[in-house]
RNA sequence: GGGAGCUUAGCUCAGCUGGUUCAGAGCAUCUGCCUUACAAGCAGAGGGUCACUGGUUCGAACCCAGUAGCUCCCA
């Protein structure tokens, strides 16, 4: 091992990892242990590793590497989401890169292409994990289109289909343009946006004057089947009945009455644009309106449209303005906010389109779903999500689960030639159907067309838990049975409709059981100033060079220390440095006991501070683990590290260090003392573990440990119980570590160095037996003779431990005048203080309210007061003021 | 428009059933130290009208009402 003065992770990183893997740590196979299990929230194979990733996995390595050292048999399942609209894109933009056009392939020879892009590229995210340090079952890596996956998403269909819960359907869609695919409500951001409000003139079909319509979209004007109005609107009583003409294409439409018009917004005039406007669509079923859609799938005007044919939506919008300007149709143009979709995947406008699409129906899932959550079978953490949660379960919608996509599970659908279909997971079922269906025993596989289209993805990630295990293909397996539900799934309040309601629904209906007893909601990861991090604003650092700067082990507590549970984390750099110093402090603790040796001849002195630690250690253990058991993450590691930073270095330490002898090549303490701390260090390297794993396997070999067997590693060491705590002993050495701070502070004060000895008298008044812990405060507070006394001795500085007095004699006599008034600033305060106790224990109604140990407190707090209050007195009389 | 949540030290956050010596932590800051493990360190210190206004209570950071600001979700 190397001695150097800092901690140097790059050595160390990899070699620990590849040990992990050859030996099969991470590994899990059914046992009689208890399993804990965690399935990965799958990263989208396009990705690379970002902040949230890594907030995400650290947290989920953390918790299964605690289930681990306590016995359980731990199983962490990675793999990746095959992410249709993502990765399809890319996948086209590499082809436009050699020139080629999606267009001009067949089905096959694109996912061919996609399918060589996927090994290529797909799956770097999961390498990267590594680097992290994330213990995942490697050999269990799934993808969410591997073989079996997609078979089971397609039988899932059929099932679905078969139940009803699967019907087509024409719907307005939310249509990504630039994607050419439908997507999901979920899908969809909406955010504000300036536009223009266009006010346009209609005239009148008689010729008798004109109307005019206020619209954010003039381009659609030629998609117009009605003009439309509020029948109570006095202004327009005329109008009823008559005919207008559209601008510049001078089509004939009616004028229709309903009181779905808002009379104050615009003129109270509504052009009726059914094929692309939702709200449209249903006014134009209610007055039976024919549609007429003048949109591409890719955004540009069709020949329905007679003009501008070609032209790209937002070109057109420009241009009509223009046209309609110079025909004098143009009334004014307003400023105007409002709300806009915007795609999730492709940030493209969405555009309202007609379709013929796939949906799953959601009401009866819904309902088993959401009970799961309010009876507590599943916890959302924090449950301040419990309430999104109902709320979106009981206004549920629909799911569209088709999308026009290659790349994903096609639609088991198979179209006849008059239009019929039939559902069948292969062509041979599905013309078996299609003869009893039709009774036409001629007809034949090339008869048939598999519907084009694909599932979304969500449809195959909402079966991650089950699938992983196999659970769809052989419903009884050994893993399913084993590690089905799953403990606790780790991921980002964002995806809480699209994965995670959707995977309680599908382990409902197909395991009739919730598939996860724990949610633990992360924050999303912002910067500094509150910033979501993102590649545009450039604000994200690079997760790996974070690592390669800190260490992981840094990273992973800079990571947790800024991360309260369910709260948005503001990330910055300076926590990873924390991380790392704490790593440092870690490996140069270990340097100082490593330079020891136990030596027999020397009698054992440390007894005190050796009970002490194992109090302190056992009462830090109990509040870590709690922390623990509520999902304080970032609470459990603080507490390991005040313990090991506070308690262990900065104190017991410091108390039992053997005085530098020189000439020795190894400093001696007493053997007591040696094995106490050593063991005290293996249990710190344990609780240490989960939070950094590097550190600790590198320490935990070393020979100071003695010499291990090859599976005797850290990681799957046993974390200690809690054990005996004395808190007796606990509350004494609070007053002791007081002591031996106004003794420093004394130094500090009179500029005195710490090397120079001074001497402490105690006047104790209490129970507190300081003699006990001579040894502690000479040590730590450098003093040369500790001495009891009953007089107050004159010239020196004094302070109070709770109502114990403390004298350091100084050679430079204290200047009466000053110590003089301190304290009659301290008899001040506490004077007011014994006022506000007495008064409460005056107050008739505080005696007969409050609880007893309340008031015990109060006439504790009281004659605590008093006691010093004499004291005070005394000190005053003596100094004569 | 509907709903949820937040506001405590310069920053990030704890504060559990209203009650423990005038509200805690980490970081940052200030002062002094290169003290034979660690300057990525050690010792010590300072820093608060618990957003605001009112109410309930013997007692409020905590409960209630209102106000302001911020965040998120849904339409």
């Amino acid at each position: 091992m190397s001695t150097s003065k800092t901690y140097l992770p790059k050595d160390i990183e990899d070699k620990w990892y590849s040990y992990w893997l050859e030996h099969d740590f991470f590994k899990s196979v059914p046992d009689e242990r208890e399993p804990y299990t965690v399935v990965i929230p799958p990263p989208n194979v396009t990705g690379v590793l970002h902040m949230g990733h890594m907030l995400n996995n650290t947290i989920q390595d953390v918790l299964v590497r605690r289930a681990r050292m306590k016995g359980k048999n731990a199983c962490w399942v990675p793999g990746t989401d095959h992410a249709s609209i993502a990765t399809e894109a890319k996948v086209v933009n590499m082809l436009k890169e050699r020139r080629i056009s999606k267009k001009d392939l067949t089905r096959d020879e694109f996912l061919k292409y996609a399918w060589e892009w996927k090994e290529k590229y797909g799956g770097i995210i999961l390498d990267q994990l590594k680097k992290l340090g994330a213990s995942c079952d490697w050999e269990r890596t799934r993808f969410t289109m591997e073989e079996g996956l997609s078979e089971a998403v397609i039988d899932t269909f059929i099932h679905l289909y078969k139940k009803g819960w699967i019907y087509r359907g024409i719907r307005m869609v939310n249509w990504d343009p630039q994607g050419k695919t439908a997507v999901s409500d979920e899908e969809v951001n909406r955010k504000e946006v300036n536009q223009k409000l266009y006010y346009i003139r209609y005239n009148l079909a008689d010729g008798s004057g004109y109307v005019t319509i206020a619209t954010t979209r003039p381009e659609t004007i030629m998609a117009d089947t009605a003009v439309c109005i509020n029948p109570n609107d006095e202004r327009y009583t005329h109008l009823h009945g008559k005919k207008v003409l559209i601008p510049l294409i001078n089509r004939e439409v009616p004028i229709i009455l309903d009181d779905y018009v808002t009379m104050d917004f615009g003129t109270g005039c509504l052009k009726v644009t059914p094929a692309h406007d939702l709200n449209d669509y249903q006014l134009g079923q209610k007055h039976h309106l024919p549609v007429i859609d003048i949109l591409n799938d890719d955004g540009t005007l069709n020949e329905n449209a007679q003009i501008l044919v070609g032209e790209d939506r937002f070109a057109a919008r420009k241009k009509i303005a223009v046209l309609l300007e110079a025909d004098g149709y143009l009334e004014k143009i307003e400023e105007y906010k409002s709300q806009v979709g915007f795609s999730e995947r492709t940030d493209a406008v969405i555009e309202p389109k007609l379709s013929m699409q796939w949906f799953c129906k959601m009401d009866e899932m819904a309902k088993p779903a959401l009970d799961y959550v309010l009876k507590g079978e599943i916890k959302l953490i924090p449950d301040k999500f419990v309430n999104t949660y109902r709320h979106w379960m009981e206004n549920v919608h629909d799911w569209t689960i088709s999308r026009q996509l290659w790349w994903g599970q096609q639609i088991p659908a198979w179209y006849l030639p008059d239009g019929e279909y039939v559902i069948a997971k292969t062509v041979e079922e599905a013309l078996k159907l299609a003869k009893e269906k039709t009774q036409n025993l001629g007809l034949t596989a090339t008869d048939l067309t598999q519907d084009p289209d694909v599932v979304d993805t969500w449809f195959s990630s909402w079966l991650w838990p089950i699938s992983v295990f196999d659970g769809f293909k052989d419903p009884n397996n050994a893993d399913i049975n084993y590690y089905y539900p799953t403990n606790d799934l780790v991921t980002a309040p964002e995806i809480l409709f699209f994965w995670v309601a959707r995977m309680i629904m599908a382990g409902h209906e197909f395991r009739g059981e919730a598939p996860f007893k724990n949610v633990y909601l992360t924050g999303i990861v912002r910067d500094k100033l509150g910033r979501k991090m993102s590649k545009s604003l450039g604000n994200s650092p690079d997760p790996l060079e974070l690592i390669e700067k800190y260490g992981a082990d840094g990273v992973r507590v800079g990571m947790l220390l800024c991360s309260p549970a369910g709260n948005d984390l503001m990330f910055d750099e300076s926590y990873c440095e924390q991380g790392r110093n704490f790593a440092n402090k870690i490996w140069n603790a270990f340097k100082l006991v490593k330079g020891w040796e136990a030596d027999e001849s020397i009698a054992p002195k440390n007894a005190i501070a050796i009970e002490w630690f194992e109090s302190r250690f056992n009462q830090s253990l109990a509040e870590i683990e709690s922390n623990f058991a509520q999902f304080r993450l970032s609470e459990a590691l603080m507490s390991t590290y005040k313990l090991v930073w506070d308690d262990f270095c900065a104190w017991y330490l410091e108390m039992v260090k053997p005085a530098y002898q020189q000439g020795v090549e190894k400093q001696r303490v007493d053997t007591e003392t040696f094995k106490a701390t050593i063991s005290f260090f293996e249990n710190i390297l344990k609780i240490l573990h989960p939070f950094m794993p590097f550190l600790t396997e590198e320490l935990w070999h070393d020979e100071l440990f003695g010499e291990r067997p090859e599976l005797d590693c850290c990681i799957v060491a046993q974390l200690p119980e809690v054990g005996k705590i004395n808190t007796r002993l606990l509350a004494d050495v609070e007053l002791v570590k007081q002591v031996i701070a106004n003794v420093r502070n004394i130094r500090n004060a009179k500029q005195i160095a710490p090397k120079e000895k001074l001497n402490l008298s105690a006047k104790v008044n209490s129970e507190v037996s300081y003699k006990y812990y001579e040894l502690i405060i000479t040590k730590l507070a450098n003093i040369g003779t500790f001495n009891f006394i009953v007089e107050k001795p004159a010239g020196a500085a004094g302070f109070m431990v709770s109502t114990d007095e403390f004298y350091v004699p100084l050679e430079l006599n204290t200047d009466p005048v000053e110590e003089c008034a301190r304290l009659q600033k301290e008899k001040v305060y506490l004077t007011g203080f014994l006022n506000s106790v007495n008064s409460k224990l005056g107050n008739e109604r505080f005696m007969a309210n409050a609880k007893p140990e309340i008031i015990e407190v109060e006439l504790k707090k009281k004659a605590d007061t008093e006691a010093k209050l004499k004291i005070l007195e005394e000190s005053l009389a003596a100094l004569a003021c």
